[in-house]
DNA sequence: CAGCATATTCAACAAGCGTTGAATTATCAA
DNA sequence: TTGATAATTCAACGCTTGTTGAATATGCTG
């Protein structure tokens, strides 16, 4: 137990930075300011992870599998509850988001910064496009395949533009700006996930049929 | 001519800025490197612009006005262009986002640089309300305002939610992280904004169609 | 208790940071 | 040409950065 699991100020190092690094970016964060506000001394960040650069790695991978296992397995079960046609569209962008409300759930900040974190690297031209790949190409690459079967007719560059502006209406909603709480005079909440949720899943999948033949539907 | 204008190593100090700033974010950008990348002193940024936060904003404010009345004149134009009933979602939508193609079109790199800087501001938690509101907000809020009048029985929550939507696809598409590049395999690119916006367009209507009442169609 | 590995702190380093005052060059009107 | 003003460079400052080697504390094993 002692010798496998970090230490306490180990995870507690992990999540101060997760949260520092989500609120203000890679380069907007000191190592000293990490360990400050752990309350720590400066040198541990370096003994149990290394370099910054590896300290950050190290808080993006660490709730990342998990991530994915929750997300991969909510697809897993729409897709078994579904017929032989397979899920709609609404039931697959859901498998994709709700996982995501695990932080509400939970009542677990660090699972919130660690959603703000993804959304600052998803949108970062520096970072964006190898460390998403790295950790999520393969469970998106699932879900687009689960799309492309749900419309038939689609074109694959349609897919993918759609998906594109699937990621970024989510990314925007992990950030947590609170620019939302200002535009609406508060009528809506940045942290309110559910809602945010309830309102992309018709919005985007209304999209989807538009943009990849809207077939589906009349056929039946 | 030479009192008024700034001169050419200050506006290169800006375009270099514009540029860093764009790809790394205010943090990971140092004075010194923007001075070297634009071929001039270390000290001549902080003489024309002071501060390193300064030049930031002045690097934000740059465009901001010159894009703003683009935007806004699409609108009026499409508002006067469409009949008593005024224009449909996708004519707005369309005003919304076809002038930022200017980059595009004038084949200035600077403009490209300036709408990703735009992105990183709009999906940081830090910056993203203070700065978005105070140069964005009142354009954003007559382009809603037409999308209530398009829409007239939507719910406010709704419809900001909606244009939460919206915007994130724009965001993230003016990131420009390749991402989706990756994704496709090619066939679809991130530095083609006019089929982004192709896309984009029927994309969102759909959704604001289908979340804010969509017996717009069907009355007529 | 002794011994040892791990965890943590301490102290310091070399490098890079933003910023500034003084010195130098360019610009242009008179 | 001269003089004044703006633009630019030079040199340096005090401070913060990430990182490290040695010293100390902690906790477990025997």
């Amino acid at each position: 137990m002692s010798r496998k699991s970090p230490s306490e100020k180990s995870e507690r190092i992990l999540d101060v930075a997760e949260e520092l690094f989500a609120m203000h970016g890679y380069d907007g964060v000191t190592v000293r300011q990490i360990a400050n506000k752990a309350g720590v001394d400066v040198a541990l960040p370096s003994y149990h992870f290394g370099k910054k650069l590896d300290l950050f790695n190290a808080v993006f991978k660490r709730r990342a599998v998990e991530l994915n296992e929750s997300r991969l397995s909510a697809l897993r079960n729409c897709q078994n509850n579904a017929g032989e046609e397979g899920p709609t569209v609404e039931q697959i962008i859901e498998a994709f988001l709700r996982p995501l409300e695990i932080a509400q759930e939970t009542g677990d900040q660090g699972w919130t910064n660690y959603l703000a974190l993804i959304a600052y690297v998803n949108n970062s031209p520096y970072w964006g496009r190898k460390m998403m790949s790295k950790l999520f190409d393969k469970l998106v690459r699932e879900f687009i395949a689960a799309l492309r079967k749900a419309l038939p007719e689609a074109r694959d560059e349609d897919l993918y533009w759609c998906y594109h502006n699937l990621s970024g209406a989510l990314t925007l909603t992990l950030a947590q700006t609170g620019r939302i709480d200002k535009l609406s005079g508060g009528k809506c909440r940045s942290s309110d996930f559910e809602a945010a949720y309830d309102h992309l899943i018709p919005f985007s999948a209304a999209g989807f049929r538009v943009l990849c033949g809207a077939t589906e539907v009349a056929e039946n």
